[in-house]
DNA sequence: CTGAAAGCGCTTACAG
DNA sequence: CTGAAAGCGCTTACAG
């Protein structure tokens, strides 16, 4: 007897209290691995047995611990998503819609931020790659080559987001950003205005391809101005729109209209021009970009473009599932469009 | 031979080529243990050997698996934060501050959404449970008995978020919601405005805590009106806003004042005001809570409250860092304040 | 201060 | 269709 405890007999060395797979099988009367089949759906396990498994899993309350799930099966249920900012309501849409597809179906969506710098990108996909992530989820297709390999090494499966390109094996849910940034420009000479301004902040690959569908469509009609281009590498902000608003005013006094390259931008814009007694659109025409919140109800409504934001991440979210059930969508990459969305402010 | 390959004696049965512990310790010429030991900087161990360690770990490139390490210790890096929502700007701020302190320290902040429902908050945390976090962030202390006592069971270090109490053992970072309802009522009657109303969306914990603050300081002073206070349970917006300053001028000429309990129906009645044509602040002053993006720059600037989202989710994390560190706190609960944001709108 | 053994709770790969 | 064995890559608990 050695003075053990004789209550204890099945006492571990480590034991956790926790409810194991073995438990399962055990109420269940079959294998450990025949229960973690049948847990996951995996067919070639008699019915009669799977519901054995299912009964004593919900009598016992079973819950598969994720990090040994992890680790036996050398692939986590975790997502890292990878974005620029939190602090733009753009993203936070999109990783909104993400995680609404993902965690109903036990994935988990990780937050990255990038800070819009490659560099921060590539260390921060170095460490989420040693998580084993089960996908993967960027913004764009701006990237350091570093960044890229790592990507693809790994045999992760990813998705981007926000933009879309012709390219192969490449898969992505976004719009033309460049067609948008054309669109509005169009929109704007369509209705007569020809001293039209390009107001941008940040800066970021998907800005300047608007900037490009602007540039394109004026040059087109023959009414381009460089100088009418107004570029800001700070943050975008309606602040920093009342600021470029502002000094358009004042220092190009034939500008008709101007386009922001986000709506935060324009409402600032709006704003300012309230304070300043110019007339919108009167005076001067005003123009947004992504539809956000309170554009509608500006005085007057801002002119703008509705960008896809939660269809984007919806149908990213669901073509990477697709990927890591190993069914390779048949379209690599979905177009969700854009509209036009024209109110009072031009 | 038996025909084995001659070169690959070490081929395991299920390698996965990724470099582990083992690697770095017989590069160091140590043990595992050692390894691991040096590796997460546990005191005792001789500092040639560490150095050892480290050196091994640059040269080979390992990184930890999480997973291995979350199923040996029985706690992974993730903390679970759970907020209401995510489109409301308020608690992305709170997110994104949680997630700068808790990053870089090597822990996983996990996005929760519970939508102000106690029955999905407990779901969530049935889930997030499971993972065996190392910590957890929640908003407030409104929930079912349920998820408390499955808190308490987990043992867990848990954090509550945006608001205080005077309990004890309950570990919070946040502001008198309360007093800062108050303190807002109290500016409006100091300006001599008697007939003020309150005008609220979503109505959650925390927006009757306000309540219940403008309400006390009116009835203190004798000029509360129970019909002065708008309450709508649907979720706040800029359009609800505009739609309730509508209401209010419509069906209450006497107001002189509306306190509405977030900054973005309060943006969304600015806007309604002007358009309808009344004067701000001299026919009704408007006031909002929180100091969201653009009410700075709103026509008149909006008075509000201006509120420590950035510092409680810093601050929150830090304590939660100590808690998993296992130094509980000298100061169990942070009081962050607020601040009354004067501006024209009153 | 250092290490050999065992174990965390699953799944893979191999048999039958 | 089912299972016994081994292994995923770490850390804990026990010795020394």
């Amino acid at each position: 007897m050695k003075g053990k405890p004789l209550n204890k007999p099945d006492t571990k060395r480590r034991s956790s209290g926790r409810i194991t797979l073995s438990d399962v099988a055990k109420a269940a009367g079959v294998s450990p691995i025949t229960a973690s089949r049948a847990l996951r759906g995996e067919r070639g396990v008699a019915p009669e047995l799977a519901d054995r498994v299912r009964a004593a899993v919900q009598q016992l309350g079973y819950v598969p611990d994720p990090a040994a799930r992890a680790l036996a099966s050398q692939r986590s249920v975790q997502v890292p998503v990878l974005v620029p900012l939190l602090s733009n309501a753009l993203f936070v849409d999109v990783l909104d819609a993400v995680h609404r597809v993902l965690f109903p179906l036990g994935y988990q969506a990780l937050i990255g931020v990038t800070h819009y710098d490659p560099q921060e990108e590539e260390q921060l996909l170095r460490t989420y790659l040693a998580h084993r992530p089960a996908g993967l989820l960027v913004t764009g297709f701006d990237r350091t080559e570093n960044a890229r390999q790592m990507i693809a090494a790994s045999g992760v499966p990813c998705v981007h987001l926000m933009e879309v390109t012709a390219a192969a094996g490449v898969y992505c849910a976004g719009f033309s950003q460049h067609d948008a940034g054309y669109a509005m420009a169009e929109h704007l000479l369509q209705r007569g205005y020809r001293h039209i301004a390009f107001a941008a902040a940040q800066l970021d690959p998907r800005t300047l391809q608007r900037a490009e569908g602007y540039r394109r469509c004026l040059k087109n009609a023959g009414v381009y101005d460089a100088k009418l281009e107004i570029l800001s590498p700070e943050p975008s902000s309606i602040r920093l729109g009342a600021t470029l608003l502002e000094e358009i005013v004042r220092t190009r006094p034939q500008v008709d209209a101007i386009f922001f390259c986000n709506d935060d931008l324009a409402q600032g814009g709006l704003l300012a021009a309230q304070r300043l007694g110019v007339a919108v659109p009167a005076q001067v025409a005003i123009a947004g970009f992504n539809d956000l919140a309170g554009s509608d109800q500006m005085v007057p409504p801002l002119t703008t473009v509705r960008t896809p934001r939660a269809a984007m991440g919806e149908a990213g979210a669901k073509m990477l599932l697709a990927l890591m059930r190993g069914h390779p969508p048949e379209n690599n990459c979905v177009n969700l469009g854009f509209e036009l969305t024209v109110r009072q402010s031009t």
